[in-house]
DNA sequence: GCGAGTTCATTGGTCGGCCAATGAACTCGC
DNA sequence: GCGAGTTCATTGGCCGACCAATGAACTCGC
């Protein structure tokens, strides 16, 4: 039983498996796997980009964050209120513009930063285990691309 | 006046910037994209992979349904009963074995088969936009190794 | 036939994410 | 100086997704 027996006309162009199923699939994947090396650390997936923004930036403006991060304002608010209360960040209204929050890593959070690294690293040998430096390469110019299509989505 | 690089073009190279961040962005843009797309089908993300499943494969069981689609059943649980309600999907108890439940596509959802199919294509062009036919291919090839390796993690 | 183990679905809890709407604070025009 | 508009963060509602634990139903061993 190799071939689907029952393959009906279906879509014009090859297969039923588009790339954007696999793209879904590999996401999923990959995030899953993240979350799971990042476990001992006590951050959640999606949590260790904010953490690194923060770290690499020292202390940033809270709408600085949700854009430099792409996420939704509501979003940004919920993971730092949870990332305050675990310790891991330090908010502060900014007496210049009583509008806005500065967020910035905790003093304790910077243990955390060379675990996260590793982690980070780890988790891109898994992903790429087994490409050559060409397909990698291709892999990422590609992404760039991608992502490019996509942002130009929502212009307005 | 902060010492502010420009911002906008931070995000190339250089840096720490691994190909997992960019997985990372790359997949919820797609995401977003594909739920814009779907809106008006009535569909969220993620359940019109659940709904072509049942318009293929006519009726499974909940559990087979979760393994295809390589979710949680907790996951296909509650998604199901908001297609339920939504009168996309009919659920059954199975009277051979009343531990299972059997789900199909209801009748009225195969309207929206084609719409889906037609998001589906059309989020394929935009995401795949101006990459040409080696690309994609090699894309697809690539997609499909780390696929792999993702895979494997859970294992042991 | 009955108890141990397994399979299956559900519930409860938590998190990331979105949108829409609200309200607080600042900016600008007049 | 005051009102209109904008920026910023928060709230509430919703969905996808995970894990852990529970309970119902079936299977198998004895």
């Amino acid at each position: 039983m190799t071939s689907e027996p029952t393959r009906t006309e279906a879509t014009e162009a090859g297969d039923d498996g588009p790339v954007s199923q696999t793209l879904a699939r590999v996401s999923r994947l990959h995030r899953l796997s993240g979350g799971r090396l990042l476990r001992p650390t006590g951050l959640c997936s999606g949590q260790e980009f904010l953490m690194m923004t923060l770290w690499k930036e020292g202390s940033v403006r809270q709408s600085e964050l949700a854009k430099t991060l792409d996420l939704d304002p509501s979003t940004v608010t919920l993971m730092l209120r949870r990332l305050e209360q675990g310790g891991h960040v330090v908010r502060m209204r900014d007496p210049q513009d009583r509008r806005v929050m500065l967020v910035r890593a905790s003093a304790e959070s910077y243990a955390l930063r060379p675990e996260v690294a590793q982690v980070w690293a780890r988790l891109e040998e898994y992903t790429l285990d087994g490409l050559d430096d060409e397909e990698r390469e291709a892999f990422a110019r590609i992404l760039s691309k991608i992502e490019k299509n996509l942002s130009s989505t929502d212009d307005g």
